[in-house]
DNA sequence: GTCTATAAAGTGATAGAC
DNA sequence: GTCTATCACTTTATAGAC
């Protein structure tokens, strides 16, 4: 049912690209996210790991020192470059007299949008997809404690530019947004991008659709 | 980072609803059922789950083969009742002479809420969650022969219902919606029910929300 | 159908040579 | 900083007694 078979795990191409550039610890974390991302924080072993970074296997605890800071110096990569760029945007759009929800929406969506289309970032995506479906409440706990500012600084201009809906309500309607990014983000329905189309306008689409359907889900009365 | 441990697995009383009751092999479906949703498919091992079943290890293998093929009973068990109802409720609807978006997205969404609130069908949404988020092969393929015509009909129906959609368009859409409730009924951001609102009503007001979000998301310009 | 005992392989982590 | 070798433990699965 659930393959854990070693070989087939990366295909070769994206095993050259991780193992063949950067420092031993660079390596790593790359060979980290993609396996992570296949096979979960349990499934993936650091064997398996190791080997496709070509790295030594006692290489991981003497960098990180343990499998499980490995994995939380896997999201700090990302997700502190990530919140920064968002808390930038959001910064820029809401010194203007005018903000709309599309605004502050294209603040949150498309530096998560642009990370999902360079090639190992997608990969970091469904890692993070993967660690909202885990529940693990340390896991959440650290999500919180680094990144939970992000979120309210988020939801707080939300409630200004929706000031008819109740707490509740406005939470209820954020969380279902957040389901259907984290969803499409970790790259499960995303639409195939057409040989015709470049990837800038690509990712120019996809932004749009999502937004404009989170501004749907948003406002609707 | 992720926790591992044996004994805060379970709340006790859950352990005891779950290892008290019913044959072996349905002791062993709760057992694992519980901690496929809290540790995962990988996480969880055959040693934790006889434990809290009550049952030897061995039982495992003598009903069910493998640890695969008890993953994919405990699939079974949950979906054959849930898209069976599911078919049902959108065969009541289709035949009026009116059908509406909401009758359609309420034949969906309501036949899996009514599980995700009877207390051991909570934790099945959540495996299931897991499920997508795992992004396995093998899973989706046997969840795609198994259960894909159910999908297929209701992506029907929401085509005739919005021809003004493209295909893409709709396909779209309906993959957004379908993330924003497997987040949703995988029981994240659920409300809390208050003290005096029964719990028949909670479930009522809860598809609501999720319907009208849904209908928004589906239908918006 | 249930049990004990154990096989065979995998796991994270570490000591110590270089 | 990288390597080999290995420890201590866990995993799934099975053989064979009852």
């Amino acid at each position: 049912m659930l393959k854990r078979s070693f070989e087939p795990a990366c295909r070769p191409g994206m095993i050259l690209t991780v193992n063949s550039s950067g420092s031993t610890k660079e390596r790593i974390l790359g060979a980290a996210e993609a396996l992570f991302a296949q096979h979960g924080f349990d499934g993936a072993s650091l064997r398996q790991l190791t080997t496709v970074a070509g790295v030594n296997l006692a290489a991981v605890n003497y960098h990180f020192g343990s499998k499980d800071k490995l994995v939380e110096q896997v999201f700090r990569r990302r997700l502190d470059a990530l919140n920064q760029h968002r808390l930038a945007e959001l910064a820029k759009v809401v010194g203007q007299p005018q903000t709309t929800l599309e605004d502050v929406l294209a603040a949150y969506i498309r530096p998560a949008l642009e990370l999902s289309h360079d090639g190992n970032g997608s990969l970091f995506m469904r890692v993070l997809a993967r660690a909202f479906a885990e529940h693990d409440d340390t896991l959440r706990q650290f999500l919180s404690e680094n990144y939970g500012h992000v979120m309210r600084q988020f939801t707080a201009e939300f409630a200004r530019l929706l000031p008819q809906l109740s707490k509740p309500e406005l939470y209820w309607r954020i969380d279902l947004v957040t389901g259907a990014l984290t969803h499409a983000m970790s790259g499960f329905g995303m639409i195939q991008r057409k040989s015709d189309v470049s990837e800038h306008l690509h990712r120019e689409q996809t932004a749009q659709h999502l937004i404009r359907f989170a501004v749907a889900g948003l406002s609707h009365p």
